[in-house]
DNA sequence: ACGACTGTGCATGACTATATGCAGCCGCGG
DNA sequence: CCGCGGCTGCATATAGTCATGCACAGTCGT
């Protein structure tokens, strides 16, 4: 260890150096780079932090080690920074205070207070409007993350697919969200039947779109969730449907009785919940629902030259 | 318990036991797509891992803080995370137990273990439906930036907000919106008429909104444009209706017909049109319209105790 | 209305992470 | 050759974090 130490320390030294003096082009390049979480911009500002000290190799480093992994950094204990930049725990300690700061504990706390501020930059400069909008923006970066593995969606689709006829239930303030995708379904779906009203009316449809052969249940499941879902639900599950719900969250008092659940987070920033990724999500389903129905090209194309023909939209 | 090296695999080993029997509720089936370089960002992993557990209401206030904060969430203590859910520390340290962990280190351990998979894939490489739902972000971002001014939206509050009835249109794609619409308008507004059939009725129904004292029309107006859309404004408007208008955008077919126009572009990178910023843009407005009704905040409150009083909603 | 039960926060002991004293290693100058 | 000063890791005292027993509040089913 020891004879490995003073040999490395060397090799840091050096491309430490190299690090520095590319200082300034790699810091104007991180900060056009910005969307890597704060990493880019962390990493500018932490070497700025470094610049103007004597740091013996140890030190330099562990900085540099701060640098590579700079959206981590702000969170690793010192022993575990210690670990990744290959030195002991207390030349961590030693170097926050060779930066200046009281201690290490310290230097983590500045770190986690400058990088998210080049986050959410100035979020209170906002009117009410914008940032009901700003939070929809997040509910819908959460959604693309959720979506970046598609299984759960294109099983979700096919399902669907398959189900002839496809009831879509919906109540109260899902219902709009229920009716949206219906309407869509239709153009690629030869029976879609949409359920959007409650009572003991909900239990005879889902009858009847068992008996007709449906296999599959399409649910919008949003707050306030009324009883009536979580029955009608359950109902349908009792009769043989596999219910697939988009609700606002895994948790929603429907989860139990969905056999695959997707979520999507409402905006609760207004007087009136907003439900963009719900929605969105529902395109999305409906997508991949097109994907695993191989006429539906065919379906929509038709419909387009009937459209053309009879003069329907305008422009 | 004590010991976090030894005993944590034996802790995943049941979580993901517990993940994968639960099948019942799931954004999983990525059993098999498992190996995808990425798969499932941090957020949709700790879903994942949330679900099958049935969660206290505080513990859902973790699961709901750990996935606002995925990217913080593997290296926060027990203590931060306690402070960022508004819980107490011994919370989340029973919330690690009932994932099945054999406390907080081994669920932090395990989260950091999982999420690095996350940074390192490149963000460039969005799939189909991510792709669509980052196209809507910045649709949003331009409405955010389109409310700077709140002035037309307020107007346009008011305007609604006199108008006694209130007829609210929408047809084909865009009668979802004015559905969703309206179901929430009824709750604040005591005359919403839904206009969302075409043919020879529409105007009919405009004629008796008049009658009975309407002066404004709301109308949401999606591509691909109906030509009754556009006849139906025109009519409205010969009848002495003032016509605030959601559009796609500046240039529709309706700009001609509508007295002010609030602009919201719909996206376009699925099969069917997304439409999230014309919806979140009718939130606002009834938003706006419940700022200009003196009695809304006392209609919301009434319903909501006769909501609580007949056990209309779950949880 | 009452007891049983679940869920929650507070208080405290066990434990991990941080800071500091100490000794060995290296390079340098006498 | 020796002494010196700086740098580093080891050992340990201290501070902060985690786990658990306990009491209280809310909910449900008699």
């Amino acid at each position: 260890m020891s004879t490995d130490t003073g040999a490395s320390a060397e090799a840091e030294a050096r491309a430490a150096g190299a690090a520095g003096t590319s200082g300034a082009a790699g810091t104007s390049g991180a900060a056009g780079a910005e969307d890597e979480a704060g990493a880019g911009s962390g990493a500018a500002r932490l070497q700025q932090l470094f610049e103007g000290h004597r740091l013996t190799p140890t030190q330099r480093r562990i900085a540099h080690c701060m640098v590579r992994r700079a959206a981590d950094a702000p969170f690793l204990s010192s022993v575990e920074l210690a670990e990744l930049a290959g030195v002991s725990q207390p030349s961590v300690t030693r170097f926050a205070v060779a930066l200046g700061f009281d201690g290490y504990p310290a230097l983590r706390r500045h770190l986690r207070e400058v990088a998210p501020a080049e986050r959410g930059a100035g979020e209170d400069s906002y009117n009410e409007y914008q940032q009901a909008v700003q939070s929809e923006i997040d509910n819908l970066r959460h959604l693309a993350s959720l979506l970046a593995d598609p299984a759960p969606v294109v099983r979700a689709g096919r399902l669907l697919a398959e189900s002839r006829p496809l009831p879509v239930l919906g109540l109260r303030a899902a219902s709009a969200q229920a009716g949206g995708f219906a309407y869509f379904a239709r153009k690629v779906h030869p029976d879609v039947r949409l359920l959007d009203e409650g009572g003991t009316m909900l239990a005879d449809r889902v009858d009847a779109a068992v008996r007709a052969g449906a296999t599959a249940l399409l649910c919008f499941a949003l707050p306030r969730h009324p009883r009536e879902v979580v029955e009608g639900l359950e109902y349908a599950r009792s009769v043989g449907l596999t219910v697939v719900t988009v609700a606002d969250s895994a948790f929603a008092p429907v989860a139990r009785h969905s056999d695959l659940l997707l979520p999507a987070a409402v905006g609760t920033g207004l007087a009136f919940d907003t439900a963009c990724a719900p929605m969105l999500l529902g395109r999305v389903l409906l997508e991949a629902m097109c994907d695993a129905l191989p006429d539906a090209q065919a379906r929509l194309e038709e419909f387009d030259a009937k459209a053309a023909a009879r003069g329907l939209f305008a422009e």
